[in-house]
DNA sequence: ACCTGAACACCGTTCAAGT
DNA sequence: ACCTGAACACCGTTCAAGT
């Protein structure tokens, strides 16, 4: 009979993927180290070699999200036709739906308390928006979208996406009504940028 | 000497307060029935009358913050110009500001999980909201926004604020920005509204 | 109607000690 | 380098009992 070695040898990556699924299931305020530790099978001081405290195990958590999500919107371009709308629209219901499936993970990506990780999980986020800003830098240069600092535009497109998903997971938008909020926002850009080179 | 009577009269509303504080000071991690109960000079299991469990106050803090919320969008309002743009921008920076001012509160009141309350909770939103919706109204009758259901033009208006306030808390959007962004998201809505008529 | 006190089963965190 | 076991100080929740 095969005795469970002393050292795990992968417990990090245990302990993280057990965590996402009681995140997803229970709920951040479920998730506990010394849980995660027994159905590791390993002591309950024995995390802390790789999650300090329980924020750090948090922020991991976030961190993965990002690079889930970034890997989420560059497949949903990939996948849609070369044309800028539906890459814009593609991109839009990848990232809410992403916010629905895992809303207690997407809470847990812009919470504000990040503290000691903020800077790594922020270049993360910025890694993951990647594929937006560059798809709202296409829509310039196209004149299908505002003319501006790309940032600046960029940023607005990603926080009326985030406010979407939010108002979503919170219950106070029905994911029914979300084609058409969708539609809405990109309507408008359009709009926008027709009148900005009417002027 | 006055001898701490035996009912406290009004434990509920002390306990409220300094959760209120609490939250603000050191965030809604830090808040502990048990500490609230101690600082109000009452025994551990006395807030339970009041609040049945801890989702309970937390849900109670998202519900005053609602209504706080709404007070500061009306007063910024009504004190802002006649002027429609003065008013939708005075909204956004009183909205966005709230949510900076009170990162923690803000996270809660939009969190996933309010369970039982939900309901309430929605309903105060909604409530909180309504001038930001009737703002939108006004400026579809004059034109100024673009047309539409005027539900999904206003949440989505709403949507965007809400994504700017979440983005800053996080400290992914520099709180130096919001003016900029505010004016480019104001900007874009009526460029769009005058594409319409022109259409 | 409101509060107390004891009890139960959980936490996170720390640290000397083991392999 | 990684894990264990005991210890400490905290929780939320429950419930019989007091005022």
């Amino acid at each position: 009979m095969a005795t469970r070695p002393y050292h795990h040898g992968n417990l990090r990556e245990t302990l993280l993927l057990r965590a996402q699924a009681t995140l997803r299931e229970r709920g951040a305020a479920a998730l506990s180290l010394r849980e995660l530790a027994r159905e590791a099978g390993v002591s309950h001081a024995a995390p802390r070699r790789h999650f300090p405290d329980r924020q750090a195990l948090l922020d991991a958590l976030a961190l993965a999200g990002f690079a889930r999500l970034g890997t989420e919107l560059r497949s949903a371009v990939a996948g849609a036709p070369e044309d800028l709308l539906d890459q814009l629209r593609a991109s839009a219901h990848a990232y809410i739906g992403f916010a629905a499936a895992d809303a207690e993970l997407h809470e847990l990506m812009f919470t504000s308390k990040h503290g000691v990780h903020a800077e790594m999980i922020d270049a993360a986020a910025t890694e993951a928006f990647g594929v937006l800003i560059e798809l709202v830098l296409r829509g310039q240069a196209e004149g299908a979208l505002p003319a501006g600092d790309p940032e600046r535009v960029g940023m607005l497109h990603l926080a009326t996406m985030q406010g979407i998903a939010t108002l979503v997971a919170s219950g106070m938008i029905e994911p029914e009504r979300v084609p058409e909020l969708v539609e809405e926002s990109i309507a408008q850009r359009l709009g926008a940028a027709r009148a900005q080179t009417q002027a």
